[in-house]
DNA sequence: GCGACAG
DNA sequence: ATCTTGTCGC
């Protein structure tokens, strides 16, 4: 089967490569990505998607599609290892390579400090950062009800993430280092990429052709 | 031993 | 994550 207990020693071995200060290399950045996974024919195939994004309007520009056999099974806290090939693959796929990647998933908020958007952020060496949907570990102070609630995730005596109300009437977001960025900056970065949605405009994006949403087929056949 | 557990 | 109908609320 699978090495587990190996796989967890990689990550604590990788965590420690992790920089999470802001190396951006950019004041503005001029194309910004999502990434996000979904897979196929219950799960044998893993089609990762990596939208680009102009910034600041925030349109859609490019997106490539890769589709990988799944190797491993869902395992919470190895998610990394199912997911990042097939999102490697996607990006060797690019035209334009973004400044700066949105992740679906963890990024140091994760047991071990390696979470897919760090993993992923480190094998390309892109900065990144971690838009989760819910929790994987950490404690927070719960959340009042207004758009901007925002609360510190903690683990260990260690701030890990941040879990912040982007909507109304939605479960929050939890928002984390990925790679080469400080968690003020991560936080922020998420802000300014909101359009009234619960999540950021690139994750959305990525969600939408990842899962083949009605919006990305609509999008898709408009186009040229 | 028991409960928790990204996607 | 994926499989799925209707339904409630802004």
């Amino acid at each position: 089967m699978i090495d587990t207990a190996a796989l967890r020693a990689e990550q604590t071995e990788k965590a420690q490569l992790i920089v999470r200060s802001d190396r951006l290399g950019f004041t503005e950045p001029e194309w910004i990505a999502g990434a996000d996974v979904g897979f196929e024919q219950g799960g044998t195939i893993t089609r990762a998607a990596i939208a680009i994004l102009r910034y600041p309007s925030l349109e859609l520009v490019e997106y490539q599609v890769a589709r990988i056999p799944t190797s491993i099974p869902y395992i919470p806290g190895l998610l990394s290892f199912r997911e990042c090939p097939a999102l490697v693959a996607a990006w060797q796929q690019l035209v334009i390579k973004p400044q700066l990647v949105f992740v679906d998933g963890q990024g140091i908020a994760h047991p071990r400090r390696l979470g897919v958007a760090s993993h992923f952020g480190l094998l390309v060496d892109v900065p990144t950062i971690g838009v989760a949907k819910s929790r994987l570990c950490g404690q927070f102070q719960a959340l009042g009800d207004e758009v901007g609630d925002l609360a510190r995730l903690i683990d260990k005596e260690e701030q890990i993430g941040w879990v912040w109300n982007s909507k109304i009437r939605c479960k929050p977001l939890f928002i984390s280092v990925g790679h080469k960025i400080s968690q003020e900056t991560a936080l922020n970065w998420v802000k300014r990429c909101m359009r009234g949605y619960r999540l950021p405009e690139p994750t959305r994006w990525a969600d939408a052709i990842a899962s083949r949403r009605p919006a990305f087929v609509r999008w898709q056949s408009q186009q040229g």
